[in-house]
DNA sequence: CTTAATCACTGCGCATTGCGTTGCGAAATC
DNA sequence: GATTTCGCAACGCAATGCGCAGTGATTAAG
């Protein structure tokens, strides 16, 4: 890992379909280093090149943060069971005063309500509270690498 | 937006550097079509090709929640604020019981302490309370597209 | 110290791809 | 019904992706 990976990574983050070559010329090194960088950076898994969507252009219109405490011997359980819907993009279990977060998506508040309030309890009788933030204004969401990059040069 | 634009998508978010060709043998048209579609859903803002990164294999062992209340006045300022530190990946304007939700990287505890409880509190003094969510397992953090393909589907 | 081995990079050739262009046909507009 | 608009297919060329062999440097083994 070091700065060549790293205007790589830049180089991609910014067009995922840049050409090997392109990037090549830019860094002042050859298209098979890069190439092989590349290949070795996404079969360990370290990176991945794929289509992200804008939230809002795609009708997303309301998007939230739901906390819910449930019993401590369904956390997991549920956390699991939270994922598998399609509307939630991102479920973790958390320390602190909610055991699990996730978000999730919606095209209208009735459906978010509908969604946290029946559906999901239906499937989890042990939810002891819920907690709901709409989010009405995301100022940022990046797929960007500058905290990775300030955590490798500090550390050299 | 159709069907054939979905399966593009599902194309390209496994493999954002499959070849045009490629994805047009499988979905029975011809390249151009790929090629036109792709350019199209990209230049309206709707998709972006772009690398992500794995958190945890780039050495993010600590990643939380925070959840600030703040002076009405200021929520704006500081949401703009917190979202220039590049340890911040996501940051949003909520309704509830929080004003500002951001989502915060860093390698130890101490950092991400140091972080919330000094260094963000320094630049902006009206912060009114503080709440912190470590985020200790992630089960799911997407960028897939089911949500989105269900919400077409539901649709037509 | 010498030797072997490992590793990343380069250069090159070829099959494949990206891309611009043109032409076609269906749907939309008037 | 005529005209325009739109998306798609076909095609050719320049550019790209990819595999391979060779080089040099660093590391490990003898």
């Amino acid at each position: 890992m070091d700065k060549l990976d790293q205007r790589i990574i830049s180089a991609l983050a910014e067009d995922g379909r840049r050409s090997y070559r392109d990037i090549a010329r830019d860094l002042n090194v050859s298209e098979a280093s890069i190439r092989q960088r590349v290949s070795r950076l996404t079969s360990d898994d370290l990176i991945r090149i794929t289509a992200v969507g804008n939230l809002q252009a795609l009708g997303f219109d309301v998007v939230a943060m739901v906390h819910f405490k449930v019993l401590p011997s369904r956390i997991e359980e549920y956390a699991q069971l939270i994922s598998e819907y399609s509307a939630v993009r991102f479920v973790s279990i958390s320390l602190g005063n909610a055991d699990i977060i996730f978000q999730s998506l919606h095209t209208s508040i009735p459906s978010l309500h509908d969604f946290v309030r029946n559906e999901l309890p239906r499937r989890m009788p042990d939810i002891i509270a819920t907690e709901i933030f709409p989010l009405v204004k995301t100022l940022k969401s990046s797929w960007t690498w500058e905290a990775w990059f300030d955590l490798q040069n500090q550390n050299s």
